[in-house]
RNA sequence: GGUGUCAUAGCUCAGUUGGUAGAGCAAAGGACUGAAAAUCCUUGUGUCCCCGGUUCGAUUCCUGGUGACACCA
């Protein structure tokens, strides 16, 4: 039987370092699940694993894509599963570690099969959105998705324009995309949650941020300034970095700011983690031995 | 020491022509299906500094006190 083992848990909780020790205890690779630490261009603002830490364990997904790059958690899906496929032709065993609850949720449940939208759909609907406003979209929404209509979030601009962008391309209502069944996969999915005291978690955001900045980030921002419109960069760490560059904010407030994004960052994946019953739960601290005890005992 | 200003939610402050109060920030909770580190929603009871006075009723007006700030000595 192949398993996949998956860590997660909050921003800084300590996934990193212990899914190295996990990897190497048991001779598997790592598969990154983090959504930003798939650009090569923001190692230190994603806190992605460092060249000596790559250089332990086999990992993918991390540096492999461009902030220019086009990606979403559908490719993320399909791009796991097939390297899934090929790893477990010599491995009983895979490990997958991030936050990115997404991400997790697409390869662990899968997501519907929805077609990607064409650039010029979706330039053409953000240009009307910019020049009429949201109201005249929410109005055709209700024309040709009146049941996705009745149930959208209908504050949520990007929702909105998403439906109306699946409804024009392809004639067809977002709502019969929207099967919500959960997809068998080829093998056992166990999951394993990491979890601190909120203090403690919060602690350690704190230093994680403040090591950041020792290790360059506004120059790592700096040089990607160009691309500061890219959806990869419209990112906790690099936001605030833009802000001090434009003069608008001085180093210290976006400090202050960069640790309470990244603490609604980590309060917002706790909630989602929370409703998901398949996780067992490893409080920390505790010994690196004790967990991977635990987590061994399952597999 | 004198004069003046201020004292209201964790912070910065608004306000009540006297009927026990509300914004921003912080904080907390939630949603989430191809942008997800994104995007969006919800939540504000606090001795209105303290003692007393006027009043049917004071956080609001008045006396005194305490503290902060400014100016004058």
């Amino acid at each position: 039987m192949k398993t996949l083992l998956v860590l997660i848990g909050p921003t800084a909780v300590g996934k990193t370092e212990l899914a190295l020790q996990l990897a190497e205890q048991l001779g598997t690779p790592i598969i990154n699940a983090d959504s930003r630490q798939l650009y090569r261009e923001l190692p230190i603002g994603t806190a992605a694993p460092t060249p000596d830490q790559l250089a332990r364990v086999q990992h993918y997904f991390v540096g492999s894509l461009s902030v220019t790059d086009y990606y979403s958690a559908a490719r993320y899906e399909a791009d796991v599963l097939q390297l899934t496929e090929q790893l477990f032709k010599t491995h009983d065993t895979l490990l997958m570690s991030g936050g990115s609850m997404m991400y997790i949720d697409a390869v662990c449940k899968g997501i519907d099969d929805i077609p990607t939208i064409e650039p010029e759909t979706r330039d053409h609907l953000r240009q009307r959105l910019a020049t009429e406003g949201l109201d005249p979209l929410k109005a055709e929404l209700r024309l040709l998705d009146p049941e996705y209509y009745a149930q959208a979030d209908l504050k949520n601009t990007q929702r909105i324009l998403h439906a109306l962008e699946i409804c024009y391309q392809t004639g067809r209502t977002f709502t019969s995309f929207r099967t919500a069944t959960k997809k068998e996969r080829p093998f056992r999915i166990c999951k394993f949650g990491l979890r601190r005291e909120r203090t403690d978690l919060f602690n350690r955001i704190n230093q994680r941020v403040d090591q950041m900045i020792h290790d360059g980030l506004l120059n790592e921002a700096r040089a990607l300034l160009p691309y500061r419109h890219e959806n990869a960069l419209n990112t906790v760490g690099y936001k605030e970095m833009f802000q001090v560059i434009d003069g608008n904010w001085t180093l210290p407030f976006a400090l202050e700011r960069l640790k309470k994004n990244t603490r609604v960052y980590a309060k917002k994946q706790m909630t989602w983690f929370s409703h998901d019953p398949d996780i067992h739960w490893i409080d920390l601290p505790k010994s690196t031995d004790k967990i991977i005890e635990t987590i061994l005992q399952y597999n």
